[in-house]
DNA sequence: TGCCTTCTCAACCACACGGTCATATATTCC
DNA sequence: GGAATATATGACCGTGTGGTTGAGAAGGCA
């Protein structure tokens, strides 16, 4: 791991800030698949447009997602395929969790 | 990755927003070289006791450190080696966005 | 028992952030 | 130009969260 400097730990946090939030998630899973209008997305994830709007922002910001447009539309689609790597782990992490609270549960024996 | 429906992306997020905070990453990386008592991790990170220990906290309820107790002290260690990963993923990211970026500044030639 | 150390817990405050509403901007079509 | 559509932006509000402070356990030791 690179050195967690006082500087760089913000920079990290922020980061991880940014995917700390069950609607960019979604957002960012939805893109999964390609490119996709805001409109789309504001359909798909059943938010307000202008919530929609801010969460892709941050997401542009963070450089998670990369933006297009086409006439009125603007196209977002996935610019770090990292992210699903992070998602695959943070999962990976839950489930040893819960095996391990599984485990204590089982009396010693 | 798994299928991020509501239910999962708020847990997925809840893991992320535990390190999106510089304070617990530094923390966490404090931990990298071994087991660390509370009092010895306030002093390492320059930061209140209490502030330290509602962290550490956090970071067992979220399963990234285990603890244990040995007479009045409690000692605090890694527990999911995985954490590292998700640092490097993400520091990673950061690399490229910052390539990407100077690039950008580059003028077509 | 009484004191000291170590840590946790509860209450509080200030601030950041997610959501919504209303408005602005930009592009297309008539 | 004017209306309609698509997106971005700013103001506002309620809630969540990091930090601090002070009190409260819990163990070690004289």
């Amino acid at each position: 791991m690179i050195q967690l400097n006082d500087a760089n730990a913000t920079l990290v946090a922020e980061r991880f800030r940014t995917l700390g939030e069950p609607m960019r998630l979604r957002l960012l899973q939805a893109l999964r698949d390609g490119e996709r209008s805001v409109g789309d997305l504001v359909d798909e994830v059943g938010a307000g447009q202008a919530n929609v709007s801010k969460h892709l922002q941050l997401l542009h910001r963070m450089g998670f997602v990369q933006r297009r447009k086409e006439g009125t539309t603007a196209l977002y689609r996935i610019a770090d395929a990292n992210v699903f790597k992070l998602c695959d782990l943070v999962c990976g992490g839950m489930r040893d969790e819960l095996d391990e609270k599984r485990r204590l549960l089982r009396p010693a024996r």
